[in-house]
DNA sequence: TGAACATTTGAGCAATTGTTCAAGTGTTAA
DNA sequence: TTAACACTTGAACAATTGCTCAAATGTTCA
């Protein structure tokens, strides 16, 4: 970020007062990052149908990946995702490895969320 | 998609039942897309940050740009995108744009999101 | 053991993203 | 009209993303 004119406007702060107020009001760092990270998590179009497909119960790989339509290895590599973001928790049972909610409380931002989309 | 042994497990489906209850109680495709589309908004720490900033009232570009600490040209991107999105609102007074949260409800999201990430 | 199968993983790729830089708008006031 | 200034925009770029394909794991059972 340069430091001339182009970068900020030419008075120190336009309204710094504002400024301050909101810059006060702000959250750490880590909570921003954290808050991004999981919405980001939570903001494709396959991962979100995951967690809707899961709301009514454990799923294998296949089940998910018949329930979406989409080849077994994407559906695995967005799971991992879901896995590493603590989104979803695996229990191996033989060859199968079943996959739940880790949080089922996650799915409120479905909920608050699908309020707003609706208008 | 290819239709063969990699695609699928052999079976028709693991689960069957499992499957149609997962498949008959999901979202439609137009609502998973608005959902995963408002969360892809969400999820970037510099927007994050502008919806933050913003909770205190409106602020113009420059403000911002000094609230976050970046320039004003990656300010007004994010803005925008922001403005695409409906999620701010934006009003011209001379020379100066004033942004304000178009729907501060959207900011529930923050909060209950927050108490996840916070475990 | 070895074959079968559910799943994972890694490389490769096109598409998307967020930033910077420079040039462009739109508005005010001299 | 012109200069100054707040802001927007477009091109360029590296970085990240989500998919496919092929190969590798891990587990069961004959």
């Amino acid at each position: 970020m340069p430091d001339d004119k182009s970068y900020t406007c030419q008075v120190r702060a336009l309204h710094e007062d504002a400024v301050e107020v909101a810059r006060s009001s702000s959250l750490p760092d880590d909570e921003v990052f954290e808050l991004a990270r999981l919405f980001k998590v939570l903001g494709d179009p396959t991962r979100t149908r995951i967690l809707r497909a899961l709301r009514s119960g454990e799923l294998c790989v296949c089940d998910v990946s018949h329930v979406l339509g989409m080849s077994i290895s994407s559906v695995s590599h967005q799971l991992r995702v879901l896995r590493e973001h603590n989104l979803v928790k695996a229990r191996r049972d033989g060859k199968i490895v079943f996959y739940t909610l880790a949080d089922p409380h996650v799915l409120d931002l479905h909920e608050t969320a699908l309020e707003h989309v609706r208008e």
